[in-house]
Parts: structure tokens; C-alpha cells; sequence
DNA sequence: TTAGGGTTAG
């Protein structure tokens, strides 16, 4: 109604054919003059002159003019806060727009507090919240994270009727979102009438930050259903972000192809996003293309390239990508560094990971951090040069953690010393950290050196601990979709016929001669069940799974959550000579490659 | 009269 009216007088004073020059519109070319001064602002110098020729004007008292030096000083990149407030001081009756910008200046500031304190003045002084109020609140809930404020503030629109308003909504979506509150996310979403790409970009959000990756890849497919198939990249790099954490490949081949035939000229984050997914979902060949066909490199790419040949084993193309990097004028930084140490420690490059660790310190000033001395540990420690890694730890300026303890303890095991292992385990065993495989390698060390005693007190000790094991699973992908299998898992619509076709591929096993290795089976039970539990680990189910819904020859790819214990890793091998197939499984550090009974890691992982 | 939401890689 009231926009009509204005319309409509507008309509009758562009109609006359002679305005006159009345005092209202002398007013506005005060008003005029006002927001050209302060658009030329572009500092806060030119500002300050701008402030004062308005106040000499006396167009302070409008306050029209009064907002815009505030929201000019408020939002602009180069303002100040405390200029903007001071001016805000100023004014006798601030409505909800000079309180909307002076909330919109906090968040944007980061300052989230402030944000809500003026908020809680804004009401206080009666002046009542609109529409643009809510949205910048609710990403300081969002940020802080503050989910009890969030409701509160929920509560006051909903009170206010500002309930359909689809920037409240979104807003509202984000915020329960980045809370961890998907359910009400969720629900906000659902009670939607009409819904913006930002809705389906905020949902999906809140669905990928909780690592709820099958959930975000099934609402790209109802974003997609319901005419929302656009070229968001954002949110496509959202959803490939899912498949490599899911390592659903022909997932993200879909999101691929979707690209190919709808986006033209890829950036480079869609580029970098798709060679990570192609490299961490087990195709190294695929994302290897893709990076030599990029037209413009930078930094993450490269970084992205050399963890992933770090992960396949690929440790001289990592160390050669990072030479063409260098070349190519860009600066490394940490995080570059640690896929560079990663490629020389799982490739053995004793040699070139000790040049590359001087050489980020001297040559690129970058102070090594802990992950840092932790690929060092690891490459001096897997190539047997035990001591110098324990030395390493000692003389380090930062305070070693459980990972670099662990991956002392593993190398001993691997190389047989078992005075660096029972160190590294009792500094283990000191850290809230421990976990119930320290105390069983430690115990195997002191199997294999027949010394029953500490056997039996070191597995005591770890019982009376009540440590326990970290549930583990391991996910497949077939026709498209994952399937995910837990350890002893009887929950899986195909249970019988996976269990069935264990049955089969276990007689097979023993005429290979296979049998069960049970000294890592965590339970004080007898042999028998240790062999019962073994035979159901998630990733033998995943096999089975694979084996019965795959054509003969194709490869099987498998993504799980922890670290291969030796039974699965002895297992996979020979799997892969009975049933003639290649099988990758991905596990949060590196990829085994299975292929005629050999792993890639060459047994060390 | 002014303005607000989502999202982009290691």
C-alpha cells in the first residue's frame, strides 16, 4: 500500500509540466549531494573531509543522510567501526535501518557479540526488527556457533510474522545448519513454500559439514528433480567434495559429465575439486590427465597432485610435479610441504625427504609443524633408520605427539626393535590418545621375542584400561551406489548371500594355504571366535558384496575408515589371485593397490 | 529512498 502511494505521487510530479521548486525538493538535492560525496569515498581520509562538508552543509539532521555516513562507514572495506559508531552515537532516534546496518558492520567485522548486544539494544529502545534484521543475525549464531540464541531469534520472527520470508528462511537453514542441528534444518527446509538455489545450497552445506555425504548426494538428485539443475559450481564442488570422501567414483564421473555438458570453461576450483576426487577415489590415471590438460595451474592444484601421487606410492612424479611447481614461480607453502614429505615417505626417498625438509626451512622460511616432523619420523622410521627418527623426536622444539609415537612404535615393529617400541609405547601409553592397537603391537613384539610375561602384563594392562575399538567400515560402490558394511555386520538387505559367499571365498583361501591371523584381535575370547570375528571384518564383507554383484574381471574399489589390520591385507592379496581381480582399497592415509597377490605398499602401511 | 540469504579445492 504504502509503495502504490509513493508511486503514485511520483507519477503525479513527473506529470506536471512545471514543478515547482518547493522545499522538500530543495531537501532531496541535499540528500542527493550528500550520497554523491559519499560515493566517491575511497578511504577513510576522503570519508572524514566527505563527513565534515555534510555536517557544514547542516544535512546531518536528515536522516537519510545520516544513515548512508553510517552504512558508508560501516560496510565500505577500508570504514571503521568505531568511527561508524560514534556517528550512530549521534543520531536521536536510530530505526531499524541505522540498527540493521550497525549489524550487518559487526558481523561483517566478525564480531559477532557486538552484533547481538546491539540487537538486544534495538529492542530495548522499542524500535522494531524487520525482515533485514534477522539474516545477518542468524549468521552471527551461525558463526559463533550460538544455537540457543539462534532459537531465540527464531522465536522473534515467527512472532513477528516474518516466518515466509525466504531470506529469513535460508538464513534460519544455515544457522541450525552450522549448529549441527540438521533436523531442524531440515524441517525449516521442508515447511518452505517457495524455495531459492540458496535453500539447496545451505541444506547441502549443513549435510556435507557433517560429513553426511549420501544424504548430500541424494538432495542434489531432488535439487535436480526439481528443476534446480544449474550450474552452481559451488555446489557441485560441494557434492564432489562427497564423492571423495564417500570414494564413490562413478558418482563423481556423473558430476563430470554433468559439467562437460552444462558448464563451459571450467575454473580452477572445479578443475582442482574434480583431479581430487578422480586421485582419491582410486583413479590416478584419470586425475593425472586432467591436471596436464589444466591451462592454468596454482598452488592447490599442484598440492592436490602431489598428495595424490603420494598416496598411490608415486613418490618421484610427486618430487617431479614439485620441481614444475617451483618452476612454474609458485611459492610452497606448510601444507604443500607435507604432500612433498608424504610422496618421499611412502616411496622410501630417504634422501630427497631430508633435502626437502632443509629446504622448506632455508630456501621457503617455513618452520616445520608437527605433521611435518611427523612425515619425517614416518620416512626415517619405514626405512629402518630407527634410531635417527627417535633422535629426531627427542631434539624437535615442538612437544611430539601420539602419531609420531604410533608411527615410531609401527617402524619398530616392522624392523624388529623392540627397545624403540617399548619407548615409543610408553610414551603412547602416557597420552590420553592411546588406543587399544598400541598395547597390541607392543604385545606382538613381545610374542615374537618370546617374552610371555610382558605378553600377558601388556594385555592385561590394556584391558583394565577399557580401551575399546573404534568401530570400523568399509564402504563399496556398486551400480552407483555405496554400500556401507560395519564389522560382524547382519544389518545389510543381502546379509545371507554376503555370508554365503565368505563361506566360498574362505574354503578357496585354504587351499592357498591362508590361515587366520588372529594375534591383533583385540578380545580376551578363545582361537575360535578370534576366527569367527576376523572372517566378518567390514572390509571382507565388502568384498563378498562386490565379488557377487560385479561382472567377472572388473575391479573393486573400497573406501574404509581405519587403518588395514594384517589379516585383511594377507586376505585381499591372495583374493585377488583366486578371483583374478584388482582391488583398491583406499584407507585414510594412502591407497593398497591388490593385483596378482602383490600390494602396492610392498607391505608396509 | 538505502540493505539481507547459500557456496568454491590441499
Amino acid at each position: 500500500m504504502i509503495r502504490t502511494s509513493v508511486l503514485h505521487q511520483t507519477h503525479v510530479l513527473v506529470s506536471r509540466e512545471d514543478p515547482p521548486q518547493t522545499p522538500e525538493l530543495s531537501f532531496k538535492l541535499g540528500e542527493k549531494e550528500c550520497v554523491s560525496l559519499l560515493k566517491k569515498c575511497g578511504n577513510m581520509e576522503e570519508f572524514k573531509q566527505a563527513h565534515a562538508r555534510i555536517l557544514k552543509l547542516g544535512l546531518f539532521g536528515d536522516s537519510f543522510c545520516a544513515s548512508n555516513l553510517v552504512a558508508t562507514c560501516a560496510l565500505s572495506d577500508w570504514g571503521s567501526m568505531d568511527y561508524a559508531c560514534s556517528i550512530f552515537r549521534q543520531m536521536d532516534e536510530p530505526g531499524s535501518f541505522e540498527f540493521n546496518t550497525m549489524m550487518r558492520g559487526h558481523v561483517k567485522d566478525m564480531n559477532s557479540e557486538e552484533a547481538m548486544i546491539t540487537y538486544k539494544e534495538m529492542v530495548e529502545r522499542g524500535v522494531k526488527p524487520d525482515n533485514f534484521t534477522y539474516p545477518t543475525l542468524l549468521k552471527a549464531c551461525a558463526r559463533l556457533p550460538a544455537v540457543e540464541e539462534g532459537m531465540q531469534l527464531h522465536a522473534h520472527i515467527l512472532k513477528l510474522g516474518l516466518e515466509n520470508d525466504v531470506f529469513v528462511q535460508n538464513s534460519l537453514i544455515s544457522m541450525y545448519g552450522k549448529c549441527g542441528e540438521i533436523g531442524v534444518c531440515r524441517a525449516v527446509f521442508e515447511q518452505m513454500n517457495e524455495r531459492s538455489v540458496a535453500s539447496w545450497s545451505a541444506l547441502i552445506t549443513a549435510h556435507a559439514s557433517l560429513g553426511m555425504w549420501s544424504d548430500c548426494l541424494r538432495l542434489l538428485g531432488d535439487m535436480s528433480n526439481e528443476g534446480y539443475w544449474r550450474a552452481e559450481e559451488s555446489i557441485l564442488v560441494s557434492v564432489l567434495s562427497g564423492c571423495t570422501h564417500l570414494g564413490a567414483l562413478d558418482l563423481g564421473r556423473s558430476v563430470h559429465g554433468f559439467l562437460l555438458r552444462n558448464v563451459s570453461g571450467l575454473n580452477v576450483i572445479v578443475e582442482t575439486s574434480l583431479i581430487e576426487m578422480y586421485l582419491k577415489c582410486g583413479s590416478l590415471y584419470k586425475g593425472m590427465c586432467l591436471f596436464q590438460k589444466m591451462a592454468k595451474k596454482n598452488k592447490l592444484s599442484y598440492s592436490v597432485m602431489i598428495s595424490g601421487l603420494a598416496m598411490h606410492g608415486y613418490g618421484r612424479e610427486g618430487l617431479r610435479i614439485f620441481t614444475e611447481m617451483l618452476e612454474q614461480g609458485l611459492e610452497p607453502d606448510d601444507v604443500v610441504y607435507v604432500g612433498v614429505l608424504n610422496a618421499c615417505s611412502h616411496a622410501g626417498l630417504v634422501q630427497e625427504g631430508l633435502q626437502c625438509f632443509n629446504r622448506m626451512k632455508l630456501e621457503h622460511g617455513i618452520e616445520p609443524t608437527i605433521q611435518h616432523y611427523g612425515c619425517m619420523v614416518d620416512l626415517m622410521g619405514r626405512a629402518g633408520r630407527i634410531d635417527e627418527a627417535l633422535e629426531l623426536i627427542k631434539s624437535m622444539p615442538l612437544e611430539p605427539n601420539d602419531v609420531l609415537w604410533r608411527s615410531l612404535l609401527s617402524a619398530s615393529k616392522v624392523h624388529n626393535n623392540l627397545q624403540a617400541g617399548e619407548i615409543a609405547a610408553k610414551q603412547l601409553f602416557k597420552l590420553d590418545s592411546q588406543k587399544a592397537s598400541d598395547y597390541v603391537v607392543l604385545s606382538n613384539m613381545y610374542a615374537q621375542a618370546q617374552r610371555w610375561e610382558d605378553v600377558a602384563r601388556t594385555r592385561t594392562n590394556m584391558f583394565s584400561k577399557g580401551l575399546s575399538q573404534r568401530p570400523g567400515f568399509s564402504l563399496v560402490e556398486v551400480k552407483r551406489k555405496m554400500h556401507r558394511f560395519v564389522s560382524q555386520d547382519a544389518g545389510h538387505p543381502q546379509s545371507e548371500s554376503v555370508y554365503e559367499m565368505l563361506y566360498q571365498m574362505e574354503w578357496q583361501l585354504k587351499f592357498e594355504g591362508y590361515s587366520p591371523d588372529t594375534t591383533q584381535v583385540l578380545c580376551d575370547v578363545d582361537e575360535e571366535e578370534k576366527k569367527q570375528r576376523l572372517s566378518g571384518h567390514s572390509q571382507k564383507l565388502a568384498i563378498a558384496y562386490a565379488l557377487i554383484h560385479t561382472s567377472q574381471g572388473s575391479p573393486i574399489r573400497i573406501v574404509r575408515n581405519l587403518r588395514m589390520c594384517n589379516d585383511c591385507h594377507t586376505y585381499t592379496k591372495l583374493i585377488s589371485i583366486i578371483f583374478d581381480r584388482e582391488i583398491t582399497v583406499r584407507d585414510r592415509h594412502l591407497f593398497h593397490h591388490f593385483k596378482d597377490g602383490v600390494c602396492s605398499c610392498r607391505d608396509y602401511w
